[in-house]
RNA sequence: GGGCGGUUAGCUCAGUUGGUCAGAGCGCUUGCUUGACAUGCAAGAGGCCGGGGGUUCAAGUCCCUCACCGCCCACCA
């Protein structure tokens, strides 16, 4: 396909329509291999890992820009002639899959529990299988160049091996552990879930105002009896729940139920102790009440107890540095389980942990007459009940931060339950170091912070789920003995008494699998050649959404397996909002599918858009005109690369082109190529700059600058005169190729498509190697150089071209027609040179140059004619009965006092000591230059009102 | 309650180590079928770079402070 012969007899279609090659070009690179890594030792290497979509998802704008991104450092990197690997994958998404999978069994009217968990985890395939490759499919039309023969998927069997390796041996190393905590449990996806996948949202609620009366000694002692218990010491135990395996302090204040107390107004009672409460049905697991040790208000009541209204339960009241005498009255009622806090408050005082709400959000049996209830419904009974008993002092309207379930929104339900935790400190320590260390950056930087404060206080992870779509833990427990046993493979019998063992039904978070993803797709625990290559990788690409979720977690989990960190860098993109600056998302509805985008503009024009005017780490507001704009350029660059082509026909580039070398500056006869060529050069060292310190946004705008605005719009209209001059025709030709191609690959990266497109169409040198550009080589600084004497005085050219065309507009001359010029040259030679350009660029017809050094020139300097000036060069427009003197005078009179503030600002600058001494020597210059440039425009054009005047006289 | 980001032309945003940095795109105005491109060309209007203070010869660029907007973290019931 990319064969040179066929190539150079094609004719470029008219139009840029992407549609009409973007797939075949992927097929292309496919089909032969090129996005394949190969292990070869002793190359420099580039890899990546890529951000495993879920296979639930299908993709959206986030995915686009991840994905562009990742795609441009991995082109650029192959280009540089690294090894490159981008390992793709796709995560299996364990709570978010049985979502939609529970979510389409309720359509058929059936549910997992009637299906099981066998049958569930078939249909649960069969879904995979149908669904779980529309995502990967997506990113291939976006250009992504993975190499999809390693693709890999976190419950397959490589990564499924890595992630139950990775469980036993951090249980053998007890940093895993089981036990009973307090944990989030979300109600909607009925599965306990971590601290981050909880959000808080502030939300509006009640404070509600409860009394609980406090007990004379006389009614202690009548409690006590009714309880069956003595007079003295701690009450062992009565009416607990679930305790925790944390024994109590042996000289702990129980509390205990007492029949007679129970549903007894207030109206019976004489003390009371008010507490405030959000949530008044948790009363019901009350087990104390806490005041601060501090607050005189309270202090004769620690040690009393306190009867716990609509229950009967007979509580102590204790006394605790974490109660706010600030807030509230003062007096917190305490349910260890069912509030963290107080949870943690239970262990230090040894509290009894009653468990009043499940799983499902409904009130246990424990809650007494409300089991069974709602959690709500329960909350208005008791509400109700307390109001009507007398204990509801007062209702306020406070607005508290609530925890919602981050996937189902569900209100997560604080409760105490055994699961698997990870134990995190140990492993939160060289995750720490290794980012202190500067060995793994972040970028922008300021996500350093971000991730440190997070690991410094980072809590247990708790790991197991009440799910079955996932990894599901490898432990069993022994039927007779209890015994667990945590295994790689299942054990048939209970290795302590020989019984019959079961496995644990819980499957572990999603996330545990992807924490391993840069080792566990390389083939870990085995010691591949992959990953002794390809191991760690170099960068790792995502939003900022998930630093704690995964990258965070994919370091610890490194350092502690690989001994060391997965990547060099992590490059933290920001979220792509619609254009009113709000999140996507499917209940706005305002999401923008990247396929319809990529279908309406192309590829190339989506990724352009993506990137373009984006800093690092920061959001972007993505709509319809920063595409088109996008597609414009791509367009744009169609029609350069047409115009080239129409002039290059019958031309063969040099062999020596084929070993990359290029002209050099003494070789080149015209000044223009020489300007084109420093221009392109200081571009390939911006690009080369602000790749290196990623900023691909900054790239890509280089680049369109320098092809829109320098190579389209002044370099190729100077070609068709050096085109139309036999003597410069081939210079011109060598140089439009060269600077074409450079472009071509610049841009490679950012758009793939079209520059493989175009690079089709281009001539190759004769006997090199024909190697589409995906492979080819990257623009690298320093393989030409900059010339400034061409930047100067092409710069002056530009000036004295955009002198006369302002000149024409500001009298209303049309683009295109004739008119006459005259220029007053310092060096009239060279002038003389630039004048076909001149003509051709500002519609100047004839032009008449004129020596300013002319003994004579006073008389020759055209009376009537607008004038601007340049440097080295004064410029008129001589436009027989259409000047108006007076005009002309204000209109440059205008511009002298332009000219003369800026002169006052560098004169005062030049004659500031301080300034002289202090200034680095080339700022001084460069002010010392200008000032004199401006001073000599200064003088022309008051010369020329000057002249004006004594005209008009 | 902590921490972070933003505040630059009508709109969306760039501005690395302080020294042409006052920019780009879109939009707007005016004129153009200029043989690559109307998905275009040419010209133009538009900004005390959020307020205040400070450091410096020199500050959108560094420091302090205030004001909005947004985000993240946090066990105030």
């Amino acid at each position: 396909m990319a064969n040179s012969q066929d190539q150079g007899s094609r004719t470029l279609p008219k139009a840029y329509e992407p549609k009409s090659f973007e797939s075949k070009w992927y097929k292309y690179w496919m089909d032969n291999d090129l996005f394949k890594a190969h292990v070869v030792p002793g190359k420099p290497r580039f890899s990546i890992v890529i951000p495993p979509p879920n296979i639930t998802g299908a993709l959206h704008m986030g995915h686009a820009l991840d994905t562009t991104l990742q795609d441009i450092f991995v082109r650029y990197n192959r280009m540089l002639g690294y090894e490159t690997l981008w390992l793709p994958g796709t995560d299996h998404a364990s709570i978010a899959t049985h979502a939609r999978i529970e979510e389409m069994l309720a359509e058929e009217g059936t549910s997992r529990w009637e299906l099981g968990r066998e049958k569930f985890l078939e249909r649960a395939w069969e879904w995979k299988d149908k669904y779980g490759h529309i995502i990967t499919d997506q990113l291939k039309t976006l250009g992504a160049s993975c190499d999809w023969s390693r693709e890999r998927f976190t419950m397959d069997e490589v990564c499924s091996r890595a992630v139950i390796e990775v469980f036993v041996r951090l249980y053998e190393k007890g940093l895993i552990y089981r036990g009973k905590y307090m944990v989030n449990f979300c109600p909607g996806c009925r599965t306990v879930i971590s601290d981050i996948e909880v959000e808080h949202q502030d939300t509006d609620g009640h404070l509600y105002y409860i009394q609980y009366p406090v007990l004379s000694d006389e009614d202690l002692t009548k409690a006590r009896a009714d309880a069956g218990l003595g007079t003295n010491g701690a009450c062992q135990g009565a009416g607990a729940g679930q305790a925790t395996d944390n024994a109590a302090p042996a000289q702990a204040l129980r509390s205990f139920k007492s029949k007679i107390h129970t549903n007894t107004p207030a109206g019976g009672y004489e003390e009371f102790i008010t507490v405030a409460t959000t949530r008044p049905e948790t009363m019901l697991g009350d087990t104390a009440i806490a005041v601060n040790p501090e607050d005189p208000r309270y202090g004769h009541l620690v040690g009393r107890y306190a009867v716990l209204p609509l229950v009967g339960r007979i509580i102590p009241i204790i006394a605790d540095k974490h109660v706010d005498p600030e807030f509230g009255t003062g007096a917190v009622k305490i349910t260890p389980a069912h509030d963290p806090n107080d949870f943690e408050m239970g262990l230090r005082h040894g509290l009894d942990f009653v468990s009043v709400i499940d799983t499902q959000g409904n009130m246990t049996e424990e809650a007494g007459k409300y089991a069974g209830l709602e959690r709500y419904e329960c909350r208005n009974k008791v509400l109700e009940d307390l109001e009507e008993l007398g204990y509801l002092l007062k209702v306020e309207n406070h607005r508290h931060s609530v925890g919602h379930c981050s996937r189902c929104d569900s209100t997560v339900e604080p409760l105490i339950s055994e699961q698997w935790f990870v134990k995190m400190k140990p492993m939160a320590e060289p995750a720490l170091e290794v980012v202190r260390q500067g060995k793994v950056e972040f970028v922008p930087e300021r996500f350093t912070k971000i991730y440190e404060h997070w690991m410094e206080n980072i809590r247990d992870w708790c790991i197991s789920r009440q799910l079955w779509w996932g990894h599901r833990i490898p432990a069993w427990y022994c039927d007779d003995c209890g015994e667990s046993i945590v295994a790689r493979t299942a054990p048939d019998k209970c290795t302590k008494c020989g019984g019959p063992v079961h496995q644990d039904e819980d499957v572990l978070d999603t996330w545990f699998s992807s924490a391993l993803w840069p080792f566990s797709t390389m083939g870990w625990p085995d010691d591949t050649e992959d990953l002794r290559y390809f191991f760690p990788t170099d960068i790792l690409v995502t939003g900022y959404d998930i630093i704690f979720f995964w990258v965070a977690r994919m370091i610890f989990s490194s350092m502690e397996f690989m001994k060391q960190p997965p990547f060099r860098y992590v490059l933290i993109h920001g979220l792509v909002r619609d254009a009113l600056g709000r999140k996507m998302s499917k209940s706005l509805g305002n999401g923008i599918d990247p396929l319809e985008v990529i279908d309406k503009y192309g590829a190339d024009a989506l990724r352009i858009s993506l990137v373009s005017g984006v800093a690092m780490g920061s959001d972007m507001r993505f709509y319809d005109e920063k595409v088109e704009g996008a597609r414009n350029f791509c367009n744009k660059l169609w029609n350069a690369t047409r115009y080239s082509l129409s002039n290059l026909e019958g031309w063969t580039p040099p062999a020596a082109a084929a070993s990359g070398s290029k002209p050099k500056q003494s070789e080149l006869s015209t000044m223009t190529a020489r300007w084109i060529l420093s221009r392109l050069e200081r571009t390939i060292e911006t690009v080369d700059d602000a790749l290196k310190r990623f900023e691909p946004g900054e790239a890509i705008d280089t680049i369109i600058d320098f092809v829109w605005n320098q190579f389209c719009d002044w370099y190729i209209e100077f070609s068709k005169e050096s085109l139309a001059n036999p003597d410069t025709r081939e210079e011109t030709q060598l140089v439009l190729w060269l600077v074409l191609r450079q472009s071509l690959a610049l841009l490679h990266p950012f758009a793939p498509f079209i520059t493989e497109e175009l690079w089709s169409y281009l001539p190759k040198p004769a006997g090199s190697e024909d190697r589409p550009l995906i492979v080819s080589d990257y623009p690298v600084p320093g393989k030409l150089s900059a010339d400034a004497e061409a930047e100067e005085l092409i710069g002056n050219l530009i000036e004295v071209i955009k002198g006369i065309r302002n000149m024409r507009a500001e009298v209303n001359i049309p683009t295109g027609k004739r008119e006459k010029a005259i220029i007053l040259a310092e060096d009239p030679q060279l002038w003389e040179g630039f004048a076909p350009y001149i003509k051709r660029l500002s519609w100047t017809e004839p032009l008449e140059i004129l020596d300013l050094n002319d003994p004579d020139i006073e008389s020759k300097r055209p009376r009537q004619a607008l004038t601007s000036v340049a440097k080295g060069a004064e410029v008129f427009l001589p436009l027989a009965g259409v000047i108006d003197i007076d005009k002309e005078i204000s209109r440059l009179e205008k511009s002298i006092g332009e000219l003369q503030s800026e002169l006052d600002k560098t004169a005062k600058r030049l004659a500031d000591k301080e300034f002289l001494a202090k200034a680095p020597k080339h700022i001084v210059e460069k002010h010392q230059k200008r000032h004199q440039d401006n001073q000599e425009k200064l003088q022309a054009l008051r010369n020329r009102v000057e002249l004006l005047r004594k005209i008009k006289e």
